[in-house]
DNA sequence: CACTGAAGGTTCGTTCATTGAACCTATGGG
DNA sequence: CCCATAGGTTCAATGAACGAACCTTCAGTG
């Protein structure tokens, strides 16, 4: 007993008149948006969500589930025996870039001691600006066009193998090499 | 028995070393994004919050007291007999403009009709752009200078003050006003 | 003086979601 | 045949949210 679309939280924010309540019935559970960021650093497997983010497998299950129905995420076939699926980010997911960048931004300005990861416009190595954008360029880089690299902030040596992988720069969305195929 | 300070989930995020994951302990509890809007919409009592978001009591109760332990918000007193207190944002919670806007437009355009409230640059009137720009100046604009007003998709004759109140086009921060002092 | 009402809470029983451990199913390899 | 891997499901225990009821302080009114 599953329960997929319009109700995402238990009780929805009922009586709000407001898109950003309305995101937030979709995205706004624990455990979700971190999913969502996940993919968008090129994450797609059950098993590499699980211990990258050190979730419950049934609140996995149960958030792919519901990204997977709000056309956030898309569940695919990568190999037919034995029949495996992968969960890709959609155009729609990508458009949360923004709203994470900003949101990691605030917490590392105002929580954190140093910056964990560093994004970059990839054609000219510069670090991206308060609003996304290259301050080189003078534009709003496209997440495709975003090079993720540790910073000072990260851990040298952890322990699963999606953070080894994230030890290593590499463009958002591009699927992780975990090393393990 | 409240809990505050560093353990704003039950359990946290514990294995993330992610300036988003730091940010969403703080603020990715049920409601309190939504408790920040108001606050930015220049709600400031609790009364205000509790009839414009429906939100239980008690919840509203223990989310004031950490967004205020967190110094998101600043209680305040505003008058002394009977004594009554005010939560005011501070500049820590103004800096999470960009990501509820952002988040807002992300809900508006993939799950809403219509816009229900329509942000414009208070000193030339131009609707704000994707990133909180104002097109026609080409500067970002500080929360401050930003007008907010309902757009088509906002019910005309809403059942509490607040969003009565809010019925006017006013800037964010402003305090608004319930008409009942 | 007694009453009423507003503001800002606290308390409490019920319901709902999250957690973590255990289990299940295909399949492929040694 | 046995074991490992990937991707789940099931279940009991815990914790958080819900909503109704209650509480306190004071101001205003008759």
């Amino acid at each position: 007993m599953v329960t997929v679309g319009a109700m995402a939280l238990g009780k929805d924010y009922a009586t709000q008149e407001c898109s950003i309540a309305r995101a937030l019935e979709i995205v706004g559970e624990r455990w979700t948006l971190l999913v969502v960021r996940d993919a968008l650093y090129g994450v797609r497997r059950y098993n590499d969500f699980l211990v990258h983010l050190g979730i419950p497998r049934a609140v996995l299950a149960a958030r792919l589930q519901t990204l997977t129905a709000e056309g956030i995420l898309e569940k695919r076939r990568y190999q037919q025996s034995p029949p495996r699926d992968e969960y890709v980010i959609t155009e729609r997911g990508i458009a949360l870039w923004p709203t994470l960048r900003s949101l990691g931004r605030w917490g590392r300005e105002h929580f954190a001691e140093e910056p964990v990861r560093v994004f970059r416009h990839a054609d000219c190595g510069t670090e991206l600006g308060p609003y996304g954008e290259c301050p080189a360029c003078g534009t709003v880089v496209p997440v495709a066009d975003v090079v993720m690299e540790p910073g000072p902030g990260l851990s040298p040596d952890p322990a699963d193998p999606v953070s080894r992988a994230l030890l290593a720069p590499k463009r958002l969305l591009e699927p992780i090499e975990t090393g393990q195929v």
